[in-house]
Order: C-alpha cells, then sequence, then structure tokens
DNA sequence: TTGAAAGCGCTAACAG
DNA sequence: CTGTTAGCGCTTTCAA
C-alpha cells in the first residue's frame, strides 16, 4: 500500500505543510494496537462497550486515543448509506456578528450528538445543492428561513432529511415583530403609523410578514390604514420616503436598523426633529444604533435563544431526540432609545 | 439489496419530505443502464472519454444524465483517498457584510473544476477542526486570514493542504490600507494623524498592520508622532476617544466604518464640525456610511476581485491549476465623502 | 476499445 | 464475549 504520506510527498520533496508526522489511523491500525479485531473496536466506539469485557473496551479507547483515530466519514457514509454531516444553509442576509454565534452554538450542540455542522452558501445555484447532497449524503438539511420550491424539490428527490422553520412559525414570528413594534409605539401615543421596507427584496426575506403585523395591530386599536413604503440604503430614497409620509407626526416601523438609520438620516436633512415630527422604531439592535444620536429604539432579536429551539428541533428530527425545551424562550427584546 | 429508499421508509410510512420518487442512482444503475461496465462509466465520467467509441461515451452520458446520476462522494474518496470537498474558515469579522459575495465567486469557481465548497466556522473549538478533516477528507482547507497556530497543527497533522494567505501578504495588504488612509489624508491637507481601533480585538484582527501603514506614510511626509486610540462601539468610548484628541484639526483613519460612524456621533455630540474640528476617513464602505450626514469618506475593499486572486491560488495548489491571473487587481477604491 | 478484479475504511449480521 | 465475513460505491490497474 502507498501510504497517503508518500503518495502526497512525491520526491520527498513536498511542501512545508505536509511534513512531520502525519496522524490518520485506521480501526485496523486500532484493532492491531488493542490486539483485538476491526469489529470490536468498531462496536466498542459506537456505544456498544457494554457487550464486552471492560478491559477490552478499555484498551480500544486507549488505543484509539493514543493514535489520534478518527472514524472515516467516507467508510462510515459508505456502509450506512448516510453521513454525519449536517448542511445548514447560510441565509443570504447580513453577517451581522450575530449569525455567527448562532453556528457556532449550533455546531456545538451538533457536536455533542456526533454530527458535524457545515455550512453552505444558500445563494448558490441549486444544481450545486443537488451536488452537494447526493454527494455528501448529509443526515439532514437545515435552513432557517423556508426552503424555496426549487431547494425542496431537490432534496426530496435526494430523499434527504430536509429541516425549516414551517412557513407558517416563520410569519406568526416575524408578524410577532411587527406587532412588537406597533405597540410600542402605539403606547408611547401614536396612532399614524407606517411601515418601512427594505427596497432590496433579496436582503427583506420577512417585510411582508412584518408589515401585517403592525397592520394587525393598528386595525385592533381602530387605527387608520398604515402607509406603506420601500427604501433603499442611499439618502435620495431615504428623503423621497420621509417627504411622502403626509404630515408630521408619522410613527415608522422600519424593517431593520439598516432602514430606520437612513430615515433618521433624511430626518435631520430635512430638518425634521425626532420624534416630535417623525418617530422611528427599528429592529435588530445593531452596534450602529446604540451610537446614533438619538439612539434608535429598537427590537433586539435572540439569535442564540431562538437556535437553541431550532438546534433542539433538528436533533429531534435526527433521532437523537433530546426533549423538547418546555416553553419557546422569550427572543424579543425592546431596546430603549430616543427615537420615539 | 435493502434500497435506501424502502430502508428509510420502513412500514411505507414516512414523512411527507422523503416519499415520491427519489433518485439516487450508482455508477452501476447507469452502467447497467448504458448497457457498459462500471468501470467504462467512471472512465467516461472522468475525462477519459476519449478512450472509447464515441457512441460508447454518448450512452453513458445520456445514462447518467437521464438518471440523475451524481457520484458518491464517500465512494470516490474512500478510493481516492481524499474527497472533493473544500472548505473554508469563516472568520469571525464583518467585511462590510459583502462576505456571501466572495464565498459565492469562490464556490462557483471551485464547483467549475470539480471541487464542492462548504464552509465552517472559524471560532469553533480546534478539536471540531480535527474530526472535519479527518473525517471528510477535504481537498483543502482555506481560509481568507492566516490559521491560528492551532489550527495549523491540526491541518499538518492530518496532512491535509492547508491554504491561508501568507501572512506577510496579508499585513502588506493591510499595510496598504493604511497607507491609502493616510495618504487620502495628508492629500486633504490634514498634518495631525490619528489611528482609531476597534476595541474589540476578536474584531480588528487587522488593526496593527493598518496602525502601521499609517504610521509609515506619516513619518515619510516627516509629520509627528500619530495618536492611537481604541473604540468600543458605544457612544461612552467614542466620546472619551474623541475629548482625548490633543487639539481641534485632528485627522482620523479609522479602523472600520463603524468605528468611523461612533467618531461621528461622539463629535456631534460634543458640538465639534466636521471636518473642520475633526476629520474622519473609515474602511469597508458599509451602506451606513453612505447615509450618514455628512456622508462618510472611505475606502471599499473589492472582495469579489481580491477572493478571484484567492481562488486562484487555491485552484493552482489543488493542481487544477488555472494560470495565474497576470496581475493582483485593483482591490482598494477611495469613496469619496464629506468627512475629510 | 472494453471489462474483471481488487480494495479504500467502515459497520452489522451472524457464528462461534 | 469476540471475531469472521460481506459489501456499501467508486476508481484503477491489468488483462483481454
Amino acid at each position: 500500500m502507498l501510504s497517503r504520506v508518500k503518495a502526497r510527498n512525491p520526491g520527498g520533496l513536498g511542501n512545508v505543510e505536509r511534513e512531520g508526522s502525519e496522524v490518520n489511523a485506521t480501526s485496523t491500525d486500532v484493532a492491531r494496537h488493542a490486539g483485538v479485531s476491526r469489529s470490536t473496536v468498531s462496536q466498542v466506539l459506537n456505544g456498544y462497550a457494554d457487550r464486552f469485557a471492560p478491559e477490552t473496551a478499555a484498551k480500544v479507547y486507549a488505543s484509539a486515543a493514543e493514535l489520534g483515530y478518527e472514524p472515516s466519514a467516507a467508510g462510515r457514509t459508505l456502509r450506512r448509506g448516510s453521513s454525519d454531516f449536517v448542511v445548514a444553509l447560510l441565509p443570504h442576509t447580513t453577517f451581522g456578528g450575530h449569525l455567527q454565534d448562532l453556528f457556532e452554538q449550533m455546531s456545538v450542540s451538533l457536536a455533542e450528538h456526533g454530527y458535524t455542522l457545515v455550512l453552505r452558501i444558500a445563494g448558490a445555484a441549486t444544481a450545486t445543492l443537488d451536488r452537494l447532497v447526493a454527494g455528501m449524503k448529509p443526515a439532514a438539511v437545515w435552513s432557517f428561513t423556508p426552503f424555496t420550491d426549487d431547494e425542496r424539490a431537490v432534496l426530496d428527490r435526494r430523499g434527504v432529511l430536509a429541516i425549516d422553520p414551517p412557513s407558517v412559525t416563520q410569519v406568526d414570528h416575524n408578524r410577532a415583530i411587527g406587532q412588537l413594534q406597533a405597540r410600542t409605539l402605539i403606547e408611547h401615543g401614536y396612532r399614524r403609523l407606517a411601515f418601512a421596507h427594505l427596497q432590496d427584496e433579496r436582503h427583506d426575506p420577512f417585510g411582508f410578514a412584518r408589515e401585517d403585523g403592525v397592520r394587525e395591530i393598528a386595525r385592533q386599536h381602530g387605527l387608520g390604514a398604515i402607509q406603506v413604503t420601500n427604501v433603499a440604503l442611499d439618502l435620495d430614497s431615504a428623503v423621497r420616503a420621509v417627504d411622502a409620509f403626509s404630515a408630521p407626526g408619522v410613527a415608522v416601523a422600519a424593517y431593520n436598523d439598516d432602514v430606520a438609520m437612513a430615515l433618521l438620516s433624511a430626518a435631520r436633512l430635512r430638518g425634521l426633529e425626532v420624534p416630535r415630527d417623525l418617530a422611528v422604531i427599528g429592529m435588530d439592535r445593531t452596534d450602529l444604533s446604540r451610537i446614533a444620536v438619538p439612539r434608535l429604539t429598537t427590537i433586539e432579536y435572540d439569535i442564540v435563544a431562538a437556535s437553541e429551539a431550532g438546534t433542539a428541533s433538528l436533533l429531534q428530527a435526527l433521532g437523537a431526540g433530546a426533549p423538547r425545551p418546555a416553553a419557546a424562550p422569550a427572543v424579543l427584546h425592546l431596546i430603549e432609545g430616543e427615537t420615539i
């Protein structure tokens, strides 16, 4: 057998990265080292240690550790029909540090159950997803946002476990955000409500649900129809939106803090006083929202709490069932500012 | 043989996700369908079609397409010793939010050469990296920023191709950013320069190189020592930093646009006029920097251009050698604003 | 120009 | 209690 090291280092030249003592022990190596058979190694290491004499199991554990043994995903996948990888789709929204926290938390939880998390850009062509799924045979594909129809079709075709938030949940969730924005504005005495979308719809996947939430609360309180506007992330667009608000005294629920900040800048440019002439509530609690003068009133979405629920349902679907957490955690927090 | 569908759908119940006509053709299926042997299928599909009669090859292509055949990564990995996956480490920083574009571009380029890109959170424990690498046997692990010593050690141990920017390049690159900031400030007539770090060093991996770039240019122009300060992303911190600037007329190169925006807010709070009393140049050209009043002068980093260079060197290291692009593309662009 | 055979590392059924 | 055996899907000689 041509060892991997040799194969990779023809002529012994090689580059620095590959020199030194490489470790890629197989279960055969572990078995030999422990003086047992491969199947014993496999069983001990896969949770059936109690079928063996304690000393035998101990020898196996020790040998595996000593040799730095990690099972080959390829061999295991081939045998089992699916791998221990879980693919998570990376939404095409801002990587505001928070998203990393989500995946970091998920990565750890999954690792505890023997799964390995890998990420994939959500925007990429569906054909790539197909290749990835067909090739890697992941235990599951998970998405923070609902799959597109194309994605669903591919995943179904490949027979892979596909987990996304039921779109009804997703809608409820975002409607709750709009509702909280509206309720907050109303509690502060505003009666003329508006909703400002982010114009680039690729980055505004939740806008309509949130708008609905605002509208619903407005209706419940007997307020008139809400104004709806689109704001691109440039001053011209924001100024146009502000000019279009029928009169002073409008209170705007913004799709996110960036939109809110754009409106604040536009208001300043137009000489409007915030919140007297224009009130604004954002969403996301970005770092910059804390720096704005006046500080933006916004809503924080506790993504780690939310992701814990997501991870739990994922694990359950995988049959690695951690029991569902008793209640859905509170994930929305109002952050006080001076813009309403 | 127990088919995968049956195995996954015991009792025929199953859930919606797995019903319907699943497609998971193997090379055996393709061979049978085309009336040739498995090895013929393998050879034709791996670029040796010219060893066969044209009709034979055509039959193979047609059958593979019809059956939706995708080779099993597991089988291939087992046989070849390494997979077609390339793991990219997701840095724990924000590059103006355009990080997706980088990975999307990379994903496409790699796919053209038969590789599949998967991402992994860079922050996670090194042990997880070890498992990932040992299990998945990726063709390469790539990082936009230099590996930590721990990461390097793990990758070396597993004998995997590890590509990161030579730290000298990384340093040069970031020094160039600082230099451009300083040169721009000096061209506008400023003689008292400062550099403002982002206090959270986890998000400021390049700060020192940039600071060096500023200092270097200041020295070349015979200016005095530059002031260096740390700014956290809150108003108190920014106000403290502004207060500490010895006198009006300081021009600050900020680590990024967020830091710059914090300084602008602090200046406003202190009644300083920008740029007369305090000049600021940022870095990243975030959306919000375009919305600020006054608009922030900043530098845009063309991450897609940069990533094309990165992808090229990665492919070269993989031996899928696209020829190196002739010259390094220009990746830094000054964005005019009104803050200097 | 094509096919047969071997084997990558692993696990599960079965035999002792 | 532990080992033998077969085979997951693929590629690569080697032989025809």
